[in-house]
RNA sequence: GCGGGUGUAGCUCAAUGGUAGAGCCCCAGCCUUCCAAGCUGGUUACGCGGGUUCGAUUCCCGCCACCCGCUCCA
């Protein structure tokens, strides 16, 4: 495991990259944009929506188990009541005026100025705090037109709330018994303090939430097999294993609704930052709503009757998307020339292949290509360039990490190969244009490993 | 929110108290054709709002955004 970043990307470069092709745009762009806000482009969308194919993939669509959910993002303020968010998700804060810092009221106790030596060496400085004043990270809104305090919404901090007060339903009409799941991906919001880091933590966000109910005595062992499957979610769409680790939380760092928390650390340009949190809720959630509805929320088979535990599993998927597209950046020289490129999983990648005539102006060239087009992009998303020359083409692919290059020649008119360029090797092969869909569909499902 | 820094085309940089130039990028045309060639032409900027001034991109104030710390944990 490295303890300092050794790759070439930094977090500017990456944004800029992002920026300069279409991936994310500061959001409100033209008014100055907005704090810690973004809005995502073409290329964006689509690997965004790579991300969350692939956890729906491999949670859902290759299992048993597990079953899917949307629920609204505005609920009944009562639940968040119920979960804690209205007492717990508030930070009492106070700074200090000397020292510059500020601290939890809560904390002040043991991180009060004097334990920062860096900032005052040698002594210990008479701190002027101010008054903690209260921070709540949920948004408020109002439900009606008229505003009153009846009125009072909050918009979701979490997507799991909407999960367990739908437990009653899912096992009602779903014929799931434990241990199952129930997995979401949706909108997040928090009024963060500090928000910062690019798209690593934003106030709008998007989660990928999974609450995987088992029977109590089996809670532990769970909570180690999903902190191993998404370790391996992970290394499978081409992480580079020494930049991903396992961190379990000390008890004082747990949040209010975790018995214990082990986090998916990323190796970041700016250092091990929280990917993934893999918590063992226990039964808090489910006894806290079951307490505050009135209803039951327990299983009930033949002979047992329980409230199950917990395991939740609860990535960002901006946060997982730098993480993909800082693993990926790199730079070389090939041919006197820098490079720029993303070495994406092929299945993470905004566009799997693109279609190049060699010379744009030749008109026979021109129509094999657009026939190669129009059949590939029935399967997979598929770009047609004619325009500049072919090396400014491929680098064009390179940057949003185009894995497949398909080049129609002089040869292709003769024989009806094309030449198949391997973004990564930079090899070129001859394959016949009418195996190329069905090749790279099966290159698709290939294992993929990056260098390391 | 507090302290520090930054803010001129998409990018990298100029110049100026009299409303801004270049290179790269991008677009069009010509030419070329397997890793960012060449020629011609073209689009695009003083973050926003006030103040001082005959006149502000330049000086002053406020705001906004971004970066670094404090705090946050998806």
């Amino acid at each position: 495991m490295l303890e300092a970043y050794e790759g070439v990307a930094t977090v500017e470069k990456v944004a800029a990259l992002c920026r300069r092709r279409g991936f994310v745009f500061p959001s409100s762009d033209i008014y100055g944009g907005l704090g810690s806000s973004y809005d995502y482009g073409h290329y964006g969308v689509l690997l965004k929506q790579n991300v969350k194919n692939e956890w729906q993939r491999a949670l859902v669509q290759e299992r048993e188990d597990v079953v899917l959910l949307d629920s609204s993002i505005i609920l009944n303020p009562q639940v968040w009541a119920a979960s804690g968010h209205l007492v717990n998700f508030a930070d009492p804060l106070v700074d200090c005026r000397t020292c510059k810092l500020r601290f939890r009221a809560d904390h002040i106790g043991e991180s009060a100025c004097g334990r920062r030596p860096s900032k005052h060496p040698g002594e210990t400085p008479d701190c002027d705090l101010t008054e903690p004043r209260q921070f709540n990270l949920m948004f408020e809104t109002t439900i009606g037109a008229v505003q009153d305090e009846g009125s009072k919404a909050y918009l979701r901090p979490e997507t799991a709330q909407g999960i367990f007060v739908n437990f009653k339903n899912v096992t009602s009409s779903l014929r799931v018994k434990p241990p199952f799941g129930i997995a979401q991906i949706g909108k997040s919001f928090r009024n963060e303090i500090t928000p910062g880091n690019f798209i690593f933590r934003l106030r709008e966000f998007e989660q990928m939430e999974m609450e995987f109910f088992v029977p109590p005595d089996e809670a532990e062992e769970w909570h180690r097999y999903w902190i191993e499957q998404r370790r391996d979610w992970f290394l499978r769409l081409g992480l580079r294993p020494s930049y991903l680790r396992v961190r379990a939380h000390d008890a004082e760092e747990l949040s209010h609704y975790s018995s214990a928390t082990s986090d998916l650390e990323y190796l970041y340009p700016i250092g091990w930052m929280e990917l993934e949190g893999l918590a063992n809720r226990g039964d808090y959630d489910l006894k806290q709503h079951a307490e505050h509805s009135g209803t039951k929320l327990e299983w009930v088979g033949h002979e047992e009757r329980y409230v199950p535990y917990v395991i939740e599993p609860a990535l960002g998927v901006d946060r997982a998307m730098l993480a993909f597209l800082c693993d990926a950046y790199d730079e070389e020289v090939v041919a006197d020339r820098p490079r720029t490129v993303l070495r994406l999983h092929p299945r993470m990648a905004p566009v799997k292949a693109a279609v190049l005539p060699l010379i744009g102006k030749n008109s026979e060239m021109v129509e094999k290509a657009r026939a190669l087009f129009e059949d590939l992009r029935r399967a997979m998303q598929t770009e047609y360039d004619e325009a500049a020359a072919i090396g400014k083409r491929y680098r064009r692919q390179d940057e949003i990490g185009t894995p497949w290059a398909l080049t129609i020649d002089e040869q292709t008119l003769a024989d009806g190969t094309v030449t198949l360029r391997d973004r990564d090797t930079l090899e070129q092969e001859r394959v016949p244009l009418a195996g190329v869909r069905q090749l790279l569909l099966d290159r698709l499902e290939q294992p993929w490993s990056p260098r390391d």
